[in-house]
DNA sequence: CTGTTAGCGCATTCAT
DNA sequence: ATGAATGCGCTAACAG
């Protein structure tokens, strides 16, 4: 019923071997010939079997990229951008020559999920995996997943990291490509030192994740290093000067609501409070409707600032102040990366900079 | 090297077909040899290889969903309601039982990649594939793709329509869900026409997009019957009522950059604009942005409207007044109605109903 | 309930 | 430059 690649032979009066090296064209093959293969493709409207071509190539044309939420544009933009570079401009014929298929695969944030699709990419012998965004870091779970990438890869499959930090063990990636979160968070709350705040609440990421933390890493750098905190990070808990850093942090999910919630509840635990820093830019707009709906101004009686810089960030009223992350330029990276196109950065590893967009939501503090 | 069925069979003492049932469970196999089997494929790590299996089931674990910018939150969150549909809730082993793989394929708006997508999908002998978001009008590319999703169909494939307009040749389709972009047009320009605005301007989504047109038609319905419009969509043209229509319209991308641009060129054809309608939410957070870097102030200079009512639209200041389309549950169910978990509306087409929500972005015009 | 037997459609040796 | 033959790993009848 379904026309094979050996009917397309019998039509152009050639073997089913050469009617697959044209196909592929890994091969050389006589131009005669192969115009009349091509004729006979479209005259029998052939389309390749691709399950039968990956079994007997043990490799597919499929690259997968896992995000961590599609509705979120941080992951749509660099998502859309790597799967630019996979899956080439496509040549108008819709023929789908040598094509890679770049597929997003959801995981919604779970670790299951997450494990899910690495399993069911290297079921497929996906040739390349691309892992986007901030790692959850149950232990656990960080060894399930490297363990599953180190099988991908030794099946052959490109693992390409873009946003997460490497792995422990690196070696399974051929890339990993991390976003300097630490750093920028780090600028940011000096950048609302230098402009007189004191008491700065921070709306946090969810619990558990890389980015969340680096980020919330990067502000409390910058709270220490202006005296502002007691024992850092790890180190010996010393007596706080004269509030506590935990008091002035609430966690919650990348989203508006969560952004709005632990604002209130920020204004609540602190009504002194002059500046509001939220883990990425959606959870700021859900602040910012906060801080309005207490009936106090942006940035006259609380500044805001967020992170990523979305595209509508600068459309926010006032404009948000935040930290510029190159989604775009990374996912495209990326995604050259997993097709073999550009060569891996030294070590296999790269920082990408942040870079500190300060706008309208942030201003010195009332006197 | 690689672990195959044959070698999980040998350890469980069993033959490779009863492997084959466990793992499929579509058979009955007895407790006990099951439990021999399931230990054999975690001692072995076996992993089943989806080409193979694929090629002798002829029919694979793959469901594509095709989106025109996954940039955009308007296809992220139809696609990632649907891919909860489809990719289960994972059963947390990470063995990836029954699973579909949900992925999403950004056409970028491009018919081509649209083309590749399907034809690439097709190869791989998708299980369903979910087309959203409006179709490019353009008679030869729906002729093609018409054709193309007959052949998916033909093949086994369920194809769901969600956020377009049916085929005209709706057979091969399993179900369409269609937004009432036309209804929800209407209803929007009418709340302007009630608040007293005569002078409305339009910003346009691309030429020859189905979600374009309709919207726009809604529009024009609108103010046709408030007598502001001459001749209307094919009839016959004659003179308008103190100004056409065309010059009130600009069409441009679905971004936020498009808004702006559009508005800006609004204004200038005709200052004496009260209010300014935008294809969608994104692009209306550019007009405002424009509208305000003209020194106007947003209601009480010009009114602006968006479409879609998406996530960020209530955080904007004042907060946008658009017509909201239940985007996660139509993606929910396009999920289901590609699963066969539910069924299909009778005649296999669904309109889903648009609603008006009315906020601070429009009031009445200036006396 | 389980084993045996045949392909599924293609890529790839090896010849020629 | 092309053809012939082999097998990729699995599922689906069919037996039993």
């Amino acid at each position: 019923m379904t026309v094979t690649l050996a009917d397309v032979a019998a039509r152009a009066r050639v073997s089913p071997a050469t009617v697959s090296r044209v196909l592929n064209g890994n091969y050389p093959v006589a131009a005669s010939t192969r115009e009349r293969v091509l004729r006979a493709v479209d005259d029998l409207d052939y389309v390749l079997n691709g399950p039968a071509s990956s079994l007997a190539a043990a490799t597919s044309d499929l690259v997968g990229i896992l995000v961590n939420d599609i509705a979120d544009p941080f992951f749509g933009i660099m998502a859309g951008a790597a799967q630019t570079e996979i899956g080439g401009p496509g040549d108008g014929s819709g023929r789908a020559g040598g094509e890679k298929l770049a597929v997003v695969c959801n995981t919604g944030g779970s670790p299951e999920r997450e494990l899910t699709y690495l399993t069911l990419l290297q079921r497929q012998r996906a040739a390349a995996v691309v892992l986007t965004g901030g790692a959850v870091e149950d232990p656990v779970h960080q060894a399930a997943v490297s363990a599953k990438l180190a099988k991908l890869a030794d099946a052959g499959t490109r693992v390409v990291l873009c946003g997460r930090p490497p792995l422990p063990d690196g070696e399974a990636v051929v890339a990993a490509l991390a976003f300097d979160n630490r750093g920028g968070g780090r600028r940011l709350t000096e950048h609302l030192l230098s402009l007189g705040h004191r008491r700065i609440g921070y709306v946090a990421g969810p619990l558990e994740r890389t980015t969340t933390r680096h980020r919330l890493e990067g502000h409390r750098d910058a709270m220490r290093a202006a005296g502002l905190l007691g024992g850092g990070t790890g180190a010996a808990g010393r007596p706080t000067d004269g509030y506590d850093e935990e008091r002035l942090t609430v966690h919650g999910p990348y989203d508006r609501r969560s952004g709005y919630d632990a604002t209130l509840e920020l204004l609540r635990r602190e009504p002194e409070v002059t500046a509001i820093v939220a883990a990425n830019d959606t959870v700021a707009l859900g602040a910012c409707a906060a801080v309005r709906d207490r009936g106090l101004r942006i940035p006259e009686d609380i500044s805001v600032a967020g992170f990523d810089d979305l595209p509508f960030s600068v459309d926010a009223v006032p404009a948000l102040t935040t930290v510029r992350l190159p989604l775009f330029e990374a996912g495209a990276r990326a995604g050259r990366l997993a097709m073999g196109k550009e060569n891996p950065p030294p070590g296999g590893i790269a920082t990408i900079a942040a870079e500190l967009m300060v706008r309208g939501s942030t201003a010195p503090p009332r006197a």
